[in-house]
DNA sequence: CTTGGAATGTCAACAAGGCTGACTTAAACT
DNA sequence: AGTTTAAGTCAGCCTTGTTGACATTCCAAG
């Protein structure tokens, strides 16, 4: 098992338990280049990583409900709703009582939430088109397809439903 | 340059805004896949992911001096000395006053200290496993490059010398 | 119409794990 | 001898996660 072989001895090397631990090293420094230019943003403001996430799947899914975005972001609702009053009483994101079922709340991103949300992931974007660049089509291609097949099926499903309606 | 395209006019579709944007939802969702095992085990146990990384590094470089680790892990010296605390009290961690220069503190993993980290390090490789598997051995390759070129140079640095000195 | 359940919001308390700043100790360097 | 460096410690703060309890509002089923 910890070998890296067939049961026809043909060598799987990118399954060795070395190359695993370096694939968990890799993915653990590039996270946090992934989230280094944001947060450096946030740090001046008095928001977090946590701000970021939220403006980014509301700008996402516009209109999303509360409970929704719960699932997306896999926190509790006591701990999204500190993030989310903040940034309601700073005029970023707008709340929207539910027409169809008035006990849901609607979110949306104002034009200063959305220059804000802008501002934060083109920072971040600089560094992915980067990556890509020097990386190259075929390589990101196998990224992605790496990326998603780490995921819990529930968030996999989610990551799915986001992309739909989109590109 | 939020379209894409190169001064030639070829498209490149995996720079595109979008593109990138599913990229960074992907790293999300990914992470906490990547993560999810590990965190799982160390609920139970007075652990957290802190104790699990610095777990990781001192089985990668035994002998790893303090300061060292804080380069690697990129917090302050009271954050990681929290962590590393407990843990040498609770005789997972053993730390020797350096030969060549007694200031240092050089970082081994006891006996315990080497199970628990197998237990988190078998779980996270499970998962990424079988990604790999999944993905193939092509896709890994990209996988790899790309969270390479994500990382701070700084980072990278870390990540080769890890590598030097293993496979 | 009433009642049950769902969605949301809020209050309080707590913990992990980051951070800064100040300070000590011991060893090494110059 | 004086300065710098490595490590450790104490105190306090912030963000962001957690539970648990409880209020409100509204839909829908009986």
């Amino acid at each position: 098992m910890s070998e890296g072989r067939t049961a026809q001895g043909e060598t799987l090397l990118y399954l060795t338990d070395e190359q695993l631990r370096q694939g968990a090293e890799a993915m653990f420094f590039a996270y946090r280049g992934f989230t280094a230019d944001p947060d450096r943003i946030l740090d001046g403001l008095c928001y977090g990583r946590a701000h970021h996430r939220a403006l980014h799947f509301i700008h996402t899914a516009p209109g999303t409900t509360v409970n929704n975005l719960l699932n997306i972001l896999g926190v509790t609702k006591q701990s999204l709703n500190r993030v989310l009053r903040t940034m309601i009483e700073d005029g970023l994101v707008e709340s929207r009582v539910g027409r169809v079922d008035k006990r849901e709340r609607h979110l949306y991103l104002t034009d200063a939430g959305d220059t804000l949300e802008r501002q934060l992931s083109d920072a971040q974007r600089m560094r992915m088109r980067a990556a890509y660049r020097d990386a190259g089509p075929e390589a990101v291609a196998g990224f992605r397809r790496v990326l998603e097949a780490m995921m819990d099926p529930e968030m996999r499903k989610q990551y799915h439903r986001l992309r739909e309606g989109r590109g």
